[in-house]
DNA sequence: GTCTATAAAAAGATAGAC
DNA sequence: GTCTATCTTTTTATAGAC
């Protein structure tokens, strides 16, 4: 086993991080270089080409949406619970990720798309069973897909409106009693 | 009263079109011209620049925006439960406009945030009074923001679990029983 | 591995004919 | 009003030095 290659992760942090602050138009190979404190030959070696780099992004995706399930899944508060409040934990790496896949996804990355939408079917999965049917099922993942939704805006330079601290786990026991 | 300038909204129809199906990258002055049928200096006659473009779309939002509450309000089935038929009905022109703007808000342009953060505010105006209290008003206003973050995904190219028929049918009782 | 330099294509914008 | 032609800058990608 060796020790991850810093600079290929260095290069993803900073892709993700232009993607989710400034837009997809923004996160050029140039300043994603720049952004990592690398050049753009050097970017170009870790990653062949610019879609190269997106690939890379949508598996990372994939391998930390694992793991949130598992931990999901290991939480003691209630899935239903559990799975609200991490939609709203907008700085984890996940949640970060997410956020920058699906500016690739809607510009028209399709491997981007399929990667989100797997992911919303991982949630899905290990949230079924833990509500009283499928239409709470299905508030369950919209709550949290709304919360994103919000998100993604509140990350531009217009701040939307946070539900957090106290509301949030009002929010959190309204969904609880409307779905389990 | 003059007719409206023809050529001008078919511009923006086609701006709009390709922001919605192909992203905000593939949304260039060129192919937004092509597509319109008109050229490059013919749509730069109309539109100054790539900015007065967009922020023509963005005028167009609010004023379809504001057409839709009105709707809104005079419908009989309940305020609450006609928001969220009208979340999900993506294939009307206040729907398409509120994706081809979150495309623009999502690479940078505030003035597209600001935007999409007053309509969801003349949502949340129509609405307060119509639930059991602020926080059932959360919940709807995040179910419909959840409908409109899977309409993002659904018109990518793999397709999301849309909501729809029967089932949502189901989902807005549901969320009636749950806010009001 | 990482850099600089450069090529090739695409972007927004302007000029001027019709 | 609408077009073609052209300019400038930016973007992706390659070549080759270190």
């Amino acid at each position: 086993m060796s020790r991850p290659p810093l600079a290929r992760e260095a290069v993803l942090d900073a892709f993700t991080r232009i993607l989710v602050d400034e837009g997809e138009r923004a996160a050029t190979v140039d300043a994603t270089a720049r952004s990592a404190g690398v050049s753009k030959g050097g970017l170009l070696y870790h990653f062949n080409s610019k879609s190269a780099l997106e690939a890379a992004l949508v598996e990372r995706l994939e391998k930390l949406a694992r793991e949130d399930v598992e931990e999901i899944e290991r939480s003691t508060e209630g899935a239903v619970a559990a799975h609200i409040r991490s939609s709203q934990n907008t700085g984890s790496a996940l949640d970060v990720t997410i956020l920058a896949v699906s500016r690739l996804a809607q510009n028209g990355n399709d491997a981007a798309t399929a990667s989100l939408r797997r992911v919303r079917e991982l949630w899905e999965e290990s949230l079924r069973g833990h509500t009283r049917d499928e239409t709470a099922l299905q508030i369950v993942l919209l709550v949290s897909d709304g919360l994103y939704f919000n998100a993604v805006l509140d990350l531009n330079a217009v701040p939307s409106p946070r539900v957090e601290g106290a509301d949030l786990d009002k929010l959190i026991a309204a969904v609880v009693a409307a779905t389990t």
